[in-house]
DNA sequence: TCTAAAGTCGACTAAATCAGTCAACTTTTA
DNA sequence: TAAAAGTTGACTGATTTAGTCGACTTTAGA
């Protein structure tokens, strides 16, 4: 269940970015702020760039900028466009499903689909400008229960 | 943030295991009903059996069974024991903390805890007896929220 | 118009993990 | 004592990951 490299480290650039609204950054100054290599970060802001988070100039004085507002980029289809569907397993994903031989009648299924939506819940309802607010509440303390209505 | 085929397959195991409770079942039988390789079932009933949620008989006549009641298999722990700490990242890791050089003050830790604690939440509160009874209920018609108190 | 600062692109690699195979071995029962 | 079954360890091939490197293009400003 584990989030690559990658990904932490997009969304590393991308809150750096967020601080920084309005300027552009050089890869050197986000691997600075970010402790990722700028050679793997270019990798990675170019990534960025063609999903269209993200948008560059070049030259001197160039770097990289925010294309959207922080409000409008999803931190959950971040994760997905830089480690795949959300969902545990293929036949839960809900964007990009795989059928399985033990279909229907898997016992599993629904435990993968319970599990793919409560990521989706808390990835989907996030958006960068929370990431930037620290408005992400922890379920520590019990400040969060899931339920059946 | 995928479940890799080896704790996908161990669980299907138990559950064929939690089928047929009281009876040994041999790697093979195992095999023609979960849909796995005899060869790679043996190496993942092993790695069960040495995490004491099954036990085996050998010679002829032996064969696999469960090791604790399936009321008693918490599928959080069989995904930690086999696919390891539950949290996306190590830094919200409760049973494996690793420290990020970007703490305290990182704006990322409080998504992936919460993330952590989700799916915590969903998979230690199920059991073996939860998937085998059909149990686990979907969240689609969001019959399921995550709320604040 | 030259130069240095910056992003862009493609090829390559080293390490790790994963999924799976195989052969030899031990235990047990009939 | 033979056959059925689990046990063990070594091995392999494919894939992914996390980078590295070098050559190239664009741009601003002196």
């Amino acid at each position: 269940m584990k989030i690559s490299s990658k990904g932490e480290n997009a969304l590393r650039a991308l809150i750096v970015l967020g601080q920084h609204q309005g300027n552009v950054m050089t890869i050197e100054e986000i691997s600075k702020r970010t402790l990722v290599t700028d050679n793997y970060l270019e990798k990675i802001l170019l990534q960025l760039k063609k999903l269209d988070f993200v948008t560059s100039k070049r030259g001197i004085g160039g770097g990289y900028l925010l294309r959207k507002k922080p409000s409008e980029i999803n931190i959950g289809e971040v994760v997905r466009q830089l480690e795949g569907p959300l969902s545990p397993m293929g036949c839960a994903s809900v964007t990009k499903y795989e059928p399985c031989e033990l279909e229907p009648g898997c016992q599993l299924k629904p435990l993968w689909s319970l599990v793919r939506d409560t990521i989706a819940l808390v990835l989907e309802h996030t958006t960068l400008e929370d990431l930037l607010e620290n408005r992400v509440s922890s379920l520590k303390g019990e400040d969060f229960v899931v339920f059946k209505k």
